[in-house]
DNA sequence: ACCAGCACTTAAAGCGCTTTAAGCGAGATC
DNA sequence: GATCTCGCTTAAAGCGCTTTAAGTGCTGGT
């Protein structure tokens, strides 16, 4: 038992030990019940006793110890969120679940799914924190299980449509945002619009029938034409030459996503074919990579600081103001006009 | 008192409240003592009582609770890391230290700047998870801000190289890795190799370094020439426009990062400038931008990795082995040759 | 028969906080 | 003067776990 720094198995260096809500109370001469109240904000303590509490708290540089606020009120007032941290869009999501959550007094816990680290273990982890609620981008598990889940802590879905399992769905109209692009295209004078698929999923489903909707909405049944893809680069590579070798290039290429359509857009550029010149290209997500100034490319915003607004209120009213029935909070996403679309010449 | 939920505020959807270590040690006719000790694989239960005890364990789904079990122990197995959550490298660091993490048993909690939420606020919610080592993915703090730390818990300063604070420090050796492109670009027959900047900055400064000095040992002295710049595409596109204007271009560029590499690219082939054909360009970073088919872009790649290993190794000296003198590790990056480098014509 | 030694097992005391019921003056009421 | 209130404060009992010292019941040696 004598190797070194196993008696004091944390920063053996000398660090002394944190304040604990005791030695505040010592210092003011009060008990620690006060001075929890104090510093909860919870009327009851005298306007001097609060005065004197602070201060005193301040001058130690006390900072109080969640986990054992958290194990002493069984709340922990911790928000769980599992993303794709390779995701640019659900990096977007965590900064604006940050400012949603602090004001409204809770805090966060991020966990990610990896290679090795799937998304079952990503929530266990969150659970095992104690987090109250779940707030999950783009879960890929069954809605069974997602509903077993929904028993231990409320869980919302953020941009999976998810029926029927009786958890909150916080998403985007990704029919309605294809239908936007159509929409422009249209207005702009295009009427041989093809799109690149996504593949399947339910949001590639919901994107491809708004598309389809769109197109008919504007009497353009016979123009309908869907290539296989998915959401890579080369997905929209592989549409780009095809269109190319067919020799009936059509005016404008609506794709499921951004990187589908850089993916377009390169092999058309590379090619000698002009966009918006020749072709206009449209993508979707609002991805950084659109705002590249060497794609410049139109698409459509997910809007996600109204998603992150949404999915805290969500948890709240189902952890704060009892609320159980699940609720979907459908957002209108936004079209980017950027330098990918023009007339058709 | 009557609004509806308050009475159990935390899923009042009839969620069943999770087993505890109570509940399993009753199942099997023993004590929470011994329960615990099976669970966390402690010598001393008999084999008999192990069997029984992870049997019945798993029968009730337990769950331990690393709230309470931190609270007890003093010990949270928590290492807090701070990142900036736009970064991709960032993302793929978080993923390697996952890994490495769970390999000596620790788990790890993020914490992300933001806008409204300053590195200071993302450390302080570090510290209130009681997080037993700080892992600081390129802390921008003052290295006097950052030694206060220190006596809280242990820091491991990664990427950002900063000396007589006491800390640890994983980073790679960004001088080095210049100099490994200026040795390709001049194996393959370059001379004219200008370097685009990026700014003030410890990491910028340790480039330049590279490049100034790996000019200097092939005896290019003669050639070296910077341009302004920062870690922008913007700055990359301002550094091709001067160059084009120049009417002097050089045979290869290289950039402070792939992103002002971008920039570069796209200015050329917007004039209509062959690269790698006529100029090669090379950047650093090994974005996932540079992965892209369109751009294929040679740069250098910092070993997300082993840093993060690298990272964690550290923290675990410090915390379980007790190491008490700062360590600075430093790797050698490697080169990755993509598409844009080829011989000058 | 006695004790030592061994292999397990457990009672009980926390960890740092929250929470509830009770306590305690002092002024208001009868 | 007894009784109530009211405003403030606090003792004490946990929260679900870990940890340590103290058992317990064996075996085996003498």
């Amino acid at each position: 038992m004598d190797e070194p720094g196993s008696a004091d198995p944390v920063g053996s260096s000398g660090a002394k030990p944190r304040p604990r809500l005791e030695d505040v109370a010592a210092r003011v001469g009060l008990s620690t019940a006060s001075v929890s109240l104090v510093l909860r904000g919870v009327p009851g303590p005298s306007e001097r006793t609060r005065q004197r509490v602070l201060k005193a708290a301040a001058d130690l540089g006390y900072r109080p110890d969640r986990t054992a606020s958290a194990l002493a009120s069984k709340r922990s007032r911790l928000l769980g969120v599992m993303i794709d941290v390779h995701s640019a869009f659900h990096a977007e999501m965590v900064e604006h679940l940050h400012t949603a959550a602090e004001e409204v007094g809770y805090d966060l816990v991020l966990s990610t799914q990896t290679r090795t680290r799937d998304e079952n273990a990503a929530i266990e982890t969150l659970l095992s924190f104690r987090c109250e609620a779940l707030i999950l981008l783009g879960p890929v598990a069954p809605a069974s299980v997602l509903a077993d889940l929904d028993r231990k802590a409320p869980v919302i879905s953020v941009g999976r449509r998810i029926t029927g399992a009786g958890l909150d769905v916080v998403r985007s109209a990704d029919d309605d945002g294809v239908g936007q692009i159509i929409d422009h295209l249209v207005g702009l004078g295009h009427r041989a619009i093809v799109y690149v698929d996504g593949g399947k999923g339910v949001i590639a489903t919901d994107r491809r029938r708004g598309y389809r909707a769109a197109m008919r909405r504007h009497g353009l049944d016979a123009q309908i034409r869907i290539l296989h893809g998915d959401h890579t680069e080369e997905a929209g590579d592989r549409g780009g030459r095809h269109l190319l070798g067919g020799g009936d290039l059509p005016t404008a290429v609506v794709t499921f996503n951004d990187r589908s359509a850089i993916g377009v857009l390169t092999a058309f550029r590379g090619a000698g074919v002009g966009v918006p010149g020749d072709v206009s290209v449209a993508g979707y997500d609002d991805d950084t990579l659109s705002r590249l100034t060497c794609f410049d490319l139109t698409t459509v915003s997910q809007n996600a600081e109204e998603q992150a607004r949404q999915a805290v209120l969500a948890a709240v009213e189902r952890l704060d103001q009892g609320r159980a029935v699940p609720r979907e909070i459908v957002l209108a996403p936004s079209l980017v006009v950027r330098g990918t679309t023009a007339p058709p010449r």
